[in-house]
RNA sequence: CGGGAUAUAGCGCAGCUUGGUAGCGCAUCUGCCUGGGGGGCAGAGGGUCGCAGGUUCAAAUCCUGCUAUUCCGACCA
């Protein structure tokens, strides 16, 4: 490609609206352009990286003994119905209505499209296991779209969804897309780790989430010191502490604390160590319970768990906490002074605050604390569940090492589904048996376009983007200095763009009427891998510049020596 | 959903307090110079100041409403 035939469109300056590293870039490097909220423009080059990207995935995928197919974007609400997410999915899903006043959806995801198609199609067992996936868009109406292509509403995305008469034969097929993962990420060139994760709205048993590393990402990942275990941090179990409850030293008083409404306030104010504060959160409970509310103790260094605690019994889902009219309703108090002690709702205590002694939490009675509480004198034995978050030290619980703590943008996601959408929408094949038998299924996804932005977070410096070769937009990058006056440089640089050109090499010829500066600049921002660089100075030597973008090594190299050396470098 | 901020040339911003001719840098176009790191000189074009009302002789500027964008929070007990 000729620059003077492209549309390079790179920018100068940040734009303002850019938070994190790669949405700059991409910006500046003229990848994307954003036309409303969450919705982006694919500029050439940001798109030759979205289709390199797509293609090493196909080409996993396919090698892993998926089949492709395309699946509409627009599918229809009885769908939805039958599964009951049309319920289920709240405002992420957008709802449409065609001209006969028909709802549809724009699809956020596919699972109950691929199962109408295979319920449709496979009847025998003799067709399984199957495989499909597709490379589609997707579109979420995100609470909060942000940084760029990262957290789009609209985005492009693989999704695949195998079929199967038996749990043995998913975990099979679950075990080749994770392996399948494994090599996508890893000639995608990036840092990444699988981790043990919750199943979220799609539903289903074991569940493991491809995270690449990133300080800018959005989920703490988990990780033991002393073994390979990984979590995400929704899904890390915090083991019930070891020591058994110390016995009651103390005796429990009545404080006044007018001025104490967090814990933080309470810790200052009343030198109270925060390990023997209990922080007390009222949430709903769900329909099937007696009581409206449900109290949940965490220690005043902790934090809530909501995705453990919207799995407990009687604890509705999604959390929901309770107003402060509805907690001043039930308990007499408002938030700031709520405790176990005298709490007239049920309360589910975390492990670790079941093992507490003489702790101080709130008196359900404003501006007052029981400080010395104990549990059995003082309340009831609660209910013990694990509802915290674990934090940096605690043990790991695989049973080996300490845990420690990293940020990861989540790329990849695997589901082993079970028959949550075969049964809903009575997807069965005939058995051995002659048999009606409900499929199990498995989804797989990989946000292909979120991965183009972790690519960057991963590789950049001041000047810009650093591409993995296997998805650098271009792979050799020739500048010519002061083309067109010098002859000498115009014929060398056709020559050995059309090299190049010829032996299958992505090559941007900057052939712009532009000064030096401004061509190093472009060339660099845009993370081209290689650029050879053409003078006057050198050629009086027969020698060409070579340079290397991720180590800023150069190197003068015979000019009739220098594609052949590109070339080798490549395979 | 709650709170804050912003909206002026393609991009980044000033002007608004104290109402009175629409401004800067970059980018764009023309010419010349320069030619190994976003170069120089000279000239040019480009704006319903987010939208709709209101106040006023006069509104980018003051007032009201709306819209969009963006940041923070949504762990608060």
């Amino acid at each position: 490609m000729r620059t003077s035939n492209y549309l390079l469109s790179t920018v100068k300056e940040t734009p303002s609206d850019a938070e994190v590293i790669s949405h700059q870039l991409m910006l500046r490097a003229g990848m994307v352009r954003k036309l409303a909220s969450g919705l982006y423009t694919w500029l050439p080059t940001g798109l030759r990286v979205l289709r390199k990207v797509e293609t090493i995935v196909r080409e996993e995928m396919n090698r892993a003994g998926a089949i492709e197919i395309l699946m509409p974007v627009v599918q229809p609400a009885d769908l939805w119905h039958e599964t009951g997410r049309w319920e289920k999915f709240g405002p992420e899903l957008l709802r449409i209505k065609d001209r006969h006043q028909r709802d549809f959806v724009l699809g956020p995801t596919h699972e109950e499209v691929i199962t109408e198609l295979v319920r449709k199609e496979v009847s025998s067992y003799k067709q399984l296991p199957l495989n499909l996936y597709q490379v589609q868009t997707k579109f979420r109406d995100e609470v909060r779209p942000r940084f760029g292509v990262m957290r789009a509403r609209e985005f492009t995305m693989k999704d695949a969804y195998s079929f199967h008469t038996s749990q043995e034969c998913l975990e099979k097929t679950y075990q080749v897309m994770f392996d399948a993962y494994c090599r996508i990420f890893d000639r995608l060139g990036l840092e990444y780790r699988p981790v043990i994760a919750d199943t979220g709205s799609i539903g289903g048993s074991a569940s493991h989430e491809f995270h690449v590393l990133a300080q800018s990402g959005e989920d703490d990942i988990v990780f033991s010191d002393g073994s390979d275990y990984a979590a995400n941090i929704e899904k890390a179990e915090a083991l019930a502490p070891t020591a058994p409850r110390a016995a009651a030293t103390k005796t429990m008083e009545l404080v006044d604390t007018p001025n104490a409404k967090t814990i933080e306030e309470l810790v200052t104010q009343f030198e109270l160590p925060i390990e023997k504060t209990v922080k007390t959160l009222i949430v709903k409970a769900d329909e099937e319970s007696e009581h409206d509310l449900i109290a949940l103790l965490v220690r005043g260094d902790h934090e809530l768990n909501e995705i453990k605690a919207e799995k407990l019994e009687h604890v509705a889902a999604p959390l929901t906490f309770a107003s402060e009219e509805e907690i001043r309703a039930a308990v007499g108090a408002g938030p700031g002074s709520l405790g176990p002690v005298k709490l007239s709702i049920p309360v589910i205590a975390d492990r670790s605050v079941a093992a507490m002694s003489d702790f101080g939490a709130g008196a359900n009675e404003d501006g007052k604390h029981y400080f010395g509480i104990n549990w059995g004198r003082d309340a009831a034995e609660p209910e013990v569940a694990d509802i915290r978050n674990v934090v940096v030290g605690d043990p790991s619980p695989c049973g080996q090492g300490v845990l420690s703590i990293a940020r990861g943008i989540e790329v990849g996601h695997i589901f082993q589904l079970g028959d949550n959408y075969s049964k809903s929408m009575n997807a069965a094949v005939l058995n051995e048996q002659g048999k009606n038998q409900v499929m199990t299924m498995g989804c797989y996804g990989i946000g292909v376009s979120r991965i183009v932005a972790a690519a960057i977070e991963q590789n950049n410096d001041d000047a810009g983007i650093i591409w993995p070769e296997s998805i650098a937009p271009f792979t050799v990058a020739i500048i010519p200095m002061n083309m067109h006056k010098s002859h000498r440089v115009a014929e060398v640089a056709e020559q050995f763009y059309q090299a190049l050109t010829e032996a299958g090499v992505d090559v941007l010829f900057d052939d712009r009427k532009e000064r030096p500066g401004v061509m190093f600049k472009d060339m660099e921002l845009c993370g081209i891998p290689h650029a050879i660089v053409i003078g006057d100075r050198s050629l009086d030597n027969q020698l060409v510049e070579y340079k290397n973008r991720r180590t800023g090594e150069k190197e003068e190299v015979a000019v009739d020596a220098v594609v052949a050396k590109i070339i080798a470098a490549l395979k």
